[in-house]
RNA sequence: CUACUGGACGAC
């Protein structure tokens, strides 16, 4: 059961809820664990009525189960049945709430975000930094801001989040500043000051940046692309784009965007023609 | 072994 469970899981990553459902079905002595991971494989592949199928099927419901089918909604905007479900559910943790002010974020409901923040009764750190993107989604960076500086623990993400928020309202300067304080700033924080400097027009500094990063990966290289690409400057979208070790779909698409954007659509064409489709 | 938060392209 325990192997099975991950070949389950293996399967709905690959995006083969089908199959995933087939070995599903040839475990003989199902945990709850097969079950919840069942119905997360067909919910992350956008098949929510069959994970509502599996969510209604299922003979025992634990807390993963409940909170796991309130993301899947969440996700999708809804706010409704992610309310309903948080209400109807046995018993909550910590997750259970994290999702609940998640979901109120993601329909600019700030305010019903706070509350149910302060209203749960412990707070993890994924909390504190779900309660911090809710107020950098509601445009009150200085609220946002305060509330960074209120937090009681701070990690990584925390830093980039409260980061890329300053950044992207234009306040390079103020997120310039709070990158100096980050402890260790990481290849996702880089690649968000090379993706707010290329829309900004700061094409240099998003070079001194990509340049200077301690490593990239294939989303910083993309984003290089991109940048360099909104910024008129094709050829060296093109080198920045041949340096990368591998070539996912994400940088051909980033490639053939840069060509689109700047007039070289028969360039942009060569690449629709030699690459393949992926679906 | 399962559920929640941060970075890239495109489409919408």
């Amino acid at each position: 059961t325990f192997t099975a469970n991950l070949l389950v899981q293996l399967y709905g990553r690959c995006g083969c809820p089908e199959i995933a459902r087939q070995t599903f079905d040839g475990i003989r002595a199902r945990n709850s664990f097969s079950w919840n991971i069942l119905m997360a494989a067909n919910a992350q592949n956008g098949h929510l009525e069959n994970a509502k199928s599996v969510f209604d099927k299922m003979p025992e419901r634990d807390v993963v189960t409940w909170t796991a089918m309130m993301a899947s909604f969440a996700e999708r905007g809804d706010l409704f049945r992610p309310k309903q479900l948080f209400d109807s559910m046995p018993e909550r943790n910590v997750v259970s709430w994290n999702v609940l002010v998640g979901a109120y974020a993601q329909q600019d409901q700030l305010e019903s975000s706070k509350g149910a923040f302060f209203r749960m009764p412990c707070h993890s750190i994924v909390s504190w930094n779900s309660m911090l993107t809710a107020y950098a989604q509601g445009q009150k960076i200085d609220r946002a801001s305060e509330f960074f500086e209120s937090m009681p623990q701070r990690d990584a993400i925390s830093w980039n989040i409260a980061i890329s928020t300053l950044a992207q309202t234009g306040d390079l300067l103020k997120a310039k500043k709070l990158l100096d304080f980050m402890p260790a700033v990481g290849i996702v924080c880089w690649t968000a000051m090379v993706v707010v400097n290329g829309q900004l027009c700061q094409l240099e500094q998003a070079k001194t940046i990509f340049y200077s990063m301690p490593d990239r990966d294939d989303l910083a290289g993309t984003a290089m692309v991109t940048a360099f690409a909104q910024n008129g400057d094709v050829d060296s979208a093109k080198a920045v784009f041949d340096a990368m070790p591998e070539h996912s779909v994400y940088a051909w698409n980033a490639l053939l965007a840069a060509y689109a954007l700047n007039s070289r659509s028969g360039c942009a064409m060569d690449i629709f023609a030699t690459t393949r489709r992926t679906w």
